[in-house]
DNA sequence: GAGCTGTCTGTTATCTTATAACATATCTCT
DNA sequence: AGAGATATGTTATAAGATAACAGACAGCTC
């Protein structure tokens, strides 16, 4: 335990090779990535097996500097660099495109203090809230057929 | 192999044998249930393979009669019994218990209001608004350890 | 009745996603 | 060096989901 003096040799905060990498790699890509796909990214890197990019992601999960997207099963590197106490990463909130597979992160605050509000209106403690929405981005609408 | 339930019996609209085994499943389990604890329930209405579980679980949720709840990859009867138009199906918001596994479905108008605006300031057009949130029940939250 | 069409169903095989379990390496402090 | 913690490598398997094809059945046309 005790403290964490960090070995000045690392360029990240802590962050391992393998969690570089795979932060790397979904900072590249432009838009969601499997953890497989990460893999076969990472393959150059010397990563071989599922675990080492789980752990990875995990690790730069709880960090704040990735996200998980529960509706794809997949991950996107944090539009912010990361989170921090004030912009916390369990009050992000994404907008996929259904046709080009784009994701934006949003603030989700204002959505998630309305949902928390009913969640502990029914005794609830809250804790992460997810908010994902489905829909067409600006570029895709203007392609896409639509009402109107 | 042999043994066929008449269909005469049929009370809901449009439901074919499958579909009533697996909502009756997800309506008696007291939480969401992944898509094989569903097929291990149902085995003995003859279903035996995947397939015809999960294409039961989409028509349901198409119809408006379950839920899956996205960071669980599991599936739950709604609690309504069934989502019609003015109480739309895609707005339904879900609170899960951390602890006991607890899922209770409650209106998201309000949080998808509030997630909606801030996409469509973006300029995308939203379609089906995912609200997830993880933390403790009431019941769990008395047991649990906590701050104050 | 024969033939077509569309939907629902059954079945096999495969693909994708994620973790358990164990071994090895590294680093830190004593 | 030795103990304890953290990070990594590796194998195997669990858990979730779908593709692809085959059979059954209702409704319709001729
Ligand atoms: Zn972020
Ligand atoms: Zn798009
Ligand atoms: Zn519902
Ligand atoms: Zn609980």
């Amino acid at each position: 335990m005790t403290a964490r003096p960090p070995p000045d040799t690392r360029a990240g905060p802590g962050l391992g090779p393998n969690d570089r990498a795979v932060l790397a790699v979904l900072a590249d890509a432009k838009g969601p990535l499997g953890a497989y796909e990460v893999l076969d990214q990472v393959r150059h890197h010397g990563l071989k097996a599922p675990p080492q990019v789980y752990r990875a992601l995990h690790r730069l999960i709880g960090l704040g500097l990735a996200h998980r997207i529960e509706s794809l099963n997949a991950f996107v590197a944090c539009a912010h660099g990361r989170h921090s106490d004030a912009v916390r990463a369990d009050r992000a909130m994404f907008v996929i495109c259904d046709r080009c597979g784009a994701a934006v992160e949003l603030d989700a605050t204002p959505a998630a203090a309305a949902a928390e509000s009913a969640a502990t209106a029914k005794g609830f403690r809250v804790g992460r809230v997810i908010v994902e929405m489905k829909g067409l981005c600006a570029g895709c609408t203007a392609e896409a057929p639509g009402p109107g």
